[in-house]
DNA sequence: ATGGCGGCTCGCAGCCGA
C-alpha cells in the first residue's frame, strides 16, 4: 500500500492539484497538513468523489490536518491526549489495523521566539502521546510536516542555517527522541539521491535551484518498518503552477 | 542585502509560514 504526507498550504488553493494527484498516483492514505479550513468548509464531496474516505480536524486560517483513506478510518482521535492545544496539528485513526498518525508540528519561527518555546514542549507532548500509542499499536505510523531537518544532510547550505529554527541542535534532540521510541525515518530506510528536500522557500527561485530542506517525513514502528519497500518525495506537484511550497513523501508498504 | 512569495483575514496591511 502507498502511504502519503502533503503539507498542502490551504486545501481550498490546492484541492484541484490534489484531486489531479489522487488520480494519477492512486495512494492508499494521504495526511493533510496546513488544511486552512474550518471543519464546515471542508471539500467532502469531491474528495469523496475521487473515491476516498476522510476525517479532518481543522479551523480558520492556520493549521488543520486530515486523513484520506480508500479503507476506512476507524476510532479517530484528534489532538494529543492530555495537552491542551488551541491549534489543530494532530489526527489519528486507525487503517486496516494500522494506527495512523497525521501531525503538523509548529513552525518556531525563530528560535528565540515564544513559538519556539511552545515548538519544544509541543514536541515533548507528541513524544509522550507516541509512547502511549506505541504500546496498544505496534503497527505505527507518524507522518507529517515535522517542521525538523534532522541532518546537516536534509539542509541544501547548513552553514548558513547552523543554529537556526528547523536545524537547532534542541530540535535534532526532539527529533531523536521520537526514533528512540521505536520508530525509523523511512526515508533513510533507502539509499537516496543526495540534496532530496521536500520544502522549498516560494521566494529565491529556491525550488529551481533547489535550495530546500527534508522537514516532512514518514516515520514507522519497529514492527512496520521491515514491511517498507520505498520512500520517495514526489516533486511534480511542487512544478505545478501555484504549488505549495511542499512536496508530498510518498511511502510503499508490502502487503 | 533579513528582502524576496504566497497564504490568510469582519482584508486593501499585517501576520504567518519555513
Amino acid at each position: 500500500m502507498k502511504i502519503a504526507t502533503w503539507n498542502v498550504n490551504s486545501l481550498k488553493v490546492r484541492l484541484p492539484h490534489l484531486l489531479d494527484w489522487l488520480a494519477a498516483r492512486q495512494p492508499d492514505v494521504v495526511c493533510l497538513q496546513e488544511t486552512k479550513l474550518e471543519d464546515g468548509k471542508f471539500p467532502c464531496a469531491e474528495i469523496a468523489a475521487a473515491g476516498y474516505q476522510v476525517v479532518y480536524a481543522g479551523q480558520k486560517t492556520y493549521n488543520g490536518v486530515a486523513i484520506l483513506s480508500k479503507q476506512p478510518l476507524l476510532d479517530v482521535a484528534a489532538g494529543i491526549a492530555g495537552y491542551d492545544d488551541l491549534q489543530q496539528r494532530v489526527l489519528a485513526a486507525t487503517v486496516d489495523g494500522m494506527r495512523v498518525i497525521c501531525v503538523y508540528v509548529p513552525n518556531g519561527q525563530s528560535v528565540d521566539s515564544d513559538k519556539y518555546q511552545y515548538k519544544l514542549a509541543w514536541l515533548q507532548a507528541l513524544t509522550r502521546l507516541l509512547r502511549d500509542e506505541l504500546t496498544r499499536y505496534p503497527k505505527l505510523i507518524v507522518l507529517g510536516d515535522y517542521n525538523i531537518a534532522p541532518e546537516d544532510r536534509d539542509v541544501h547550505d547548513p552553514a548558513a542555517w547552523a543554529g537556526s529554527v528547523l536545524v537547532s541542535e534542541p530540535e535534532r534532540a526532539a527529533w531523536r527522541e521520537l526514533l528512540a521510541l521505536g520508530l525509523k525515518d523511512s526515508f533513510r530506510l533507502f539509499d537516496q539521491p543526495e540534496q532530496t528536500f521536500s520544502w522549498w522557500d516560494y521566494r529565491m527561485a529556491a525550488f529551481r535551484r533547489n535550495m530546500g530542506l527534508r522537514i516532512d517525513h514518514i516515520l514507522l514502528s519497529d514492527t512496520l518498518a521491515p514491511s517498507c519497500t520505498g520512500c520517495v518525495v514526489d516533486k511534480d506537484l511542487r512544478k505545478l503552477e501555484r504549488p505549495s511550497d511542499h512536496a508530498p513523501v510518498v511511502a510503499e508498504l508490502a502487503g
